[in-house]
DNA sequence: GTAACCAAATTGGTCAGACCAAAACAAGTG
DNA sequence: CACTTGTTTTGGTCTGACCAATTTGGTTAC
């Protein structure tokens, strides 16, 4: 929990919002350290260290002469959560964009979990699946399940950039979405035949055959939220 | 550039050499923000900065009572960077998972790219294609050309959760495969092959055939380039 | 009018010493 | 042994200062 407790964090997370909702355009001069300082009537030191957290985000570049907002484009990964948290409800179009990317994370696990698993892994992964295809009924009950699944193809392919990546769009993405209590009708037809293909393509180790499972998933997962992230009962009549 | 020119970026450059080095076992307190300045000969507030670095990267957690050591799973992308520099040469296991992992999402933002473009984007990917089939004689002639297609399509699919990873991932990356100047033999026969599959899945947008084509491509291209850095023979510059 | 140039004001980088609250530690107590 | 207490350590912040680099604006030369 990089939590906000410390006043340097509370700027940090202040300037953050204020950035990312284009108060600053890209470019431009913020305001001087010391300025920053008598704004929040805080000292130097402590804007010092939210600019450095800043920096680290990405979203500005702080040198001699002054800090300097940078593009979105430029910034981490970790810019995401808050960036989705921007409005009343979440952006979307991230979600969206949130949910494939990982997906396709997780299906190049799967890929790679399928090509290096030994004889006892394949048997814990063949177990899972199955399971998983057993319990086609509640999908509030299947989701621990699936989410063990993940993690254990992710553990079992033990690639460490995924690794690293889920672990940022994870802390990024699972807050935002309990914090709104999802209940995602997905099609239950698409997850079984995602289950289907998963299966089969266990006996001979097809890697693509699995990823190819995965993505499935993902792409009735992704459809489900989106959908029930949408105002109940409106009309699609927005323009992007 | 977020340089290292600074003292506290130096410092915080060190700290992390160390810390990636194991010289620190995980969950372990790191020296006290004090002797930390008293072996650096530096103040405590450039310690602080450099520590907040190193608390953006997660790879400490500073808190009262002491500054501690996180577990390497719980990091940013941002350290794949010094982890792959650690040694003399780079991991290959850590290559071979970075690049596999950008084919991935390279061929997600090809998905997404045939799924959203409109009639001239689509007609610009096509040229760039058949551009690529045709000068399949020398890779590093085609080199450019692949980033630019890969570029354009990411640039299509507008997908800004991939963007902002692919921004670490090259910032990681790029700099420590330049350093190293590789020659990767790649197999022709497989880019072709990629080539015409990615022509092919253009006409009716199939999505996951011209992912699997990107899929392809990077898969050839891995096993160039870790190829290429193995140590097997000695690098062979031509005398003559 | 424009370009090159120079000096003053501003800004970030660092240092020093200090205070507080919370955590860690050590010692005493049941 | 567990529990409590008091001391020490540690991080979080503040103040005020100095230096070096950049920015700025005015001046000069073309």
């Amino acid at each position: 929990m990089p939590a906000g407790s410390t006043l340097s964090h509370e700027i940090a997370e202040v300037l953050r919002g204020e950035i990312l909702d284009q108060r600053y355009r890209e470019g431009d001069r913020l305001p001087s350290e010391r300025a920053m300082a008598a704004r929040f009537n805080a000292s130097r030191g402590a804007i010092r260290e939210a600019f450095s957290q800043l920096e680290q985000l990405g979203i500005i570049a702080v040198l001699p002469g002054g800090a300097r907002v940078r593009a979105l484009n430029s910034a981490s990964i970790s810019v995401l959560g808050p960036l989705m948290a921007r409005g009343v409800s979440p952006d979307l179009v991230l979600v969206r964009q949130f949910l494939q990317t990982f997906g396709s994370l997780a299906a190049q696990n799967a890929r790679e979990a399928l090509a290096c698993a030994d004889a006892a892994q394949m048997n814990c992964i063949r177990e899972m699946v199955v399971d998983l295809d057993k319990e086609n009924a509640d999908f509030s009950v299947a989701i621990p399940r699936w989410q063990r699944l993940l993690e254990y193809l992710a553990t079992t392919a033990d690639n460490l950039v995924i690794r690293l990546i889920t672990n940022d769009l994870k802390a990024q993405f699972v807050a935002q979405m309990t914090a709104l209590a999802i209940q995602p009708q997905i099609d239950k037809r698409a997850v079984a035949h995602s289950l289907m293909e998963l299966r089969e393509s266990l006996p001979d180790r097809n890697g693509d055959r699995a990823a190819a499972a995965i993505t499935t998933f993902f792409d009735a997962l992704t459809e489900s939220v989106v959908d029930a992230c949408l105002p109940r009962h409106v009309p699609s009549a927005r323009a992007g």
